[in-house]
RNA sequence: CGGGACGUAGCGCAGUCUGGUAGCGCACUUGCCUUGGGAGCAAGGGGUCGCCGGUUCAAGUCCGGCCGUCCCGACCA
């Protein structure tokens, strides 16, 4: 039983002005972190304890799916990183410095390097395969732009597992493994969330899914079909090609020059030709380190950066500047069109269902119409390169895919050979032949994961933990500290309730019963038992339930069993 | 890094335009009062006005530079 007199959980009736989203702005009033700097927290006594609560229900679950767990270190030398080429490839979120003699280290953001080092001096046979290891740590990532709290802190706590087979069969087991584990860890939450298909970037590997609590506030736009399982990050939504849903033959000859004096973007174009925008191509150039692209796409599509980056297989892309535009085309944007470009040409399907569209002349204040694609301009191929869209069709059955809004909590991969090569780590097969070890790995954001459950489980009134993860389960809360009687009961009560083996807060503070009952709420505590000095002379107490507003009336006597219930029955819906 | 905003007591803000003794609410301390949804009365404590420099008799206020913070974009657990 914690004294609430005792313990610091100073929450705040004002809104911190600096704290937009809900989880940020709550996790402040109730006390349980406070900002250091920007990205960096303290996390005070009740945040902790909803942080190691999350802590726990991983490692349960992640020992059920036969890891364990060990503890690498956050300063990382930095030949480890050379060694793998992500020295100079990962960028400027890797924190940096050196010690007194000048020796280069990092502040470990991810740990592929650390534990393909150590399993590679201590793994050298099929025998000692598969393994699967991981840990919790801090993490630090030097985030251009840290936000809400503690969705994107630069120093954050993660679990990240790391495994190990002989080959790529196993590594698909382990993977859909892991991929249960998660499912049961995010159950055990109380979470709404999707895996969904997504993007590797830039930790590499074949294939990967992002666990996705589904919020309105979250940073990723994901959608789902409303007929089957597929789900996807926008990023990674395939979209296939599309039937000719207009139909026209070509128009004889070759492609005409108007003039659309000022006209630049799709909708301006549409309007002033009165060509509809799916029959407009648009045309974007990127500079990429691969050279310079330019994409062709339906006029009503919007592009898909990643999926050009991967079938370009670049570092990095981006759209080209005004001065870069006019160099390639002679013409200011917005008059880009894919006729005489002399860049390579990359068309998205949606170009593929154009029979005769509309362009830019590569010419101020001109657009070309009747351009035939194929005819007129020769993509180097056809792809997939725009960006899903709500409505699209699925792109495994007929259905429809819907979007949302999802906080990406988890994150597993199959890494393949990449890190095994680079850092050569290999193993004796049966035969005794040198094999590559093909690797995993898995990422859970843990106060992400917190703020996710602030987000899909708060009220006006604050947080609604689920239990799994609440500070404590119950709040006793005795009304008035004057009546010696009262306080006594209460004190018992709570003391019975810890015995049994319930986490108890014990609102012992000389308050007035206001400030007490908006503080359990604010905290979100999920259970309340009242002690009111009106109940408690007819032999009563209150049990109110966070999440429904539900009080019960209840004899003293009976109190701690109802509640040791109430809570079973709550632990019970955290179960998968 | 590009765009926008902000920095005055622990928190929320006013004062800055138009230079002239630094204010309000909450919180905090003490006393009284009150005890079922952030009460009331009274008396207090708490500030290098983000930092450095400049203009001026005089700077929170005007000017210059720097730092920090938040929001929108590209990156990620």
């Amino acid at each position: 039983m914690i004294r609430y007199s005792r313990y610091l959980m100073p929450t705040t009736k004002e809104t911190p002005s600096d704290a937009e989203v809900a989880s940020h702005r709550l996790m402040l009033r109730a006390g349980l972190i406070r900002k250091v700097a920007s990205g960096i927290y303290s996390y005070l006594p009740a945040g902790l304890r909803v942080l190691r609560k999350v802590e726990a229900i991983i490692r349960e679950e992640m020992d059920r799916a036969g890891a364990q767990e060990v503890l690498m270190p956050a300063v990382i030398p930095a030949e480890l990183w050379k060694e793998s080429g992500r020295w100079d490839a990962y960028g400027k979120e890797l924190l940096r410095f050196r010690d007194r003699a000048g020796r280069e280290f990092c502040l470990g953001p991810t740990h592929e390097e650390v534990i393909t080092d150590l399993v590679r001096g201590e793994v050298h046979s099929y025998r000692q395969l598969p393994l699967n290891l991981y840990q919790i740590q801090d993490k630090f990532r030097d985030e251009i732009r840290p936000r809400f709290g503690l969705m994107r802190g630069r120093e954050f706590f993660m679990k990240d597992a790391y495994s190990f087979d002989a080959d790529e069969e196993g590594a698909a087991g382990t993977y859909r493994k892991m991929y249960e584990a998660y499912s049961r860890i995010f159950r055990r939450m109380g979470l709404d969330f999707r895996a969904v298909e997504a993007d590797t970037g830039a930790i590499g590997g074949s294939s990967s899914h992002e666990f996705m609590v589904i919020a309105d506030s979250g940073e990723d736009a994901i959608v789902s079909c409303g007929g089957c399982e597929y789900s996807a990050n926008v990023e990674k939504a395939e979209c296939p090609p599309e039937d000719r849903d207009i139909p026209s033959s070509p128009a004889p000859g070759s492609p005409r020059k108007v003039s659309t004096p000022g006209k630049r973007t799709i909708d301006e174009v549409s309007a002033f030709l009165n060509i509809a925008p799916g029959l407009l191509i648009k045309t974007l150039l990127f500079e990429t380190d691969k050279g310079d692209v330019a994409v062709v796409l339906s006029g009503k599509h919007e592009v898909n950066e990643t999926k050009v980056k991967n079938y370009v297989g670049a570092e990095w892309l981006k759209l080209a500047g005004e001065d870069r535009v006019r160099e390639i085309t002679g013409a200011p944007s917005g008059y880009t069109g894919p006729v005489g470009l002399p860049v390579r040409v990359l068309a998205d399907h949606s170009v593929g269902a154009i029979v005769s569209g509309a362009t830019g002349a590569n010419e101020q204040d001109a657009h070309l119409v009747d351009v035939v694609p194929g005819r007129d301009f020769q993509p180097e191929a056809y792809a997939d390169v725009r960006l899903v869209e709500e409505g699209d069709r699925c792109p495994r059955c007929t259905g429809n895919l819907r979007s949302s809004r999802g906080i990406e909590v988890g994150h597993v991969f199959r890494l393949g050979t990449k890190y095994s090569r680079s850092l050569s780590a290999t193993y004796l097969d049966a035969g005794g032949k040198e094999q590559l070890i093909v690797m995993g790995c898995y990422g859970i954001g843990v106060g992400r994961t917190a703020a996710a459950a602030i987000e899909q489980h708060h009220d006006q009134d604050g947080i609604r933990w689920p239990i799994s993860i609440a500070p404590f389960e119950v709040c006793v809360l005795p009304v008035n500290m004057k009546n010696a009687g009262l306080v006594e009961e209460a004190k018992r009560v709570a003391g019975e309730l810890s015995v049994r083996g319930i986490e108890a807060l014990f609102d012992d503070r000389d308050e007035r019963p206001g400030i007490k009952f908006k503080d359990a709420d604010l905290v979100g505590i999920p259970l309340r038992v009242t002690f009111g000095e009106k109940n408690y002379g007819a032999g009563y107490a209150e049990i109110r339930d966070r999440t429904t507003g539900e009080t019960d009336r209840v004899g003293i006597s009976a109190v701690v069993d109802r509640v040791c219930a109430a809570v079973e029955e709550k632990r019970k819906e955290c179960t998968p």
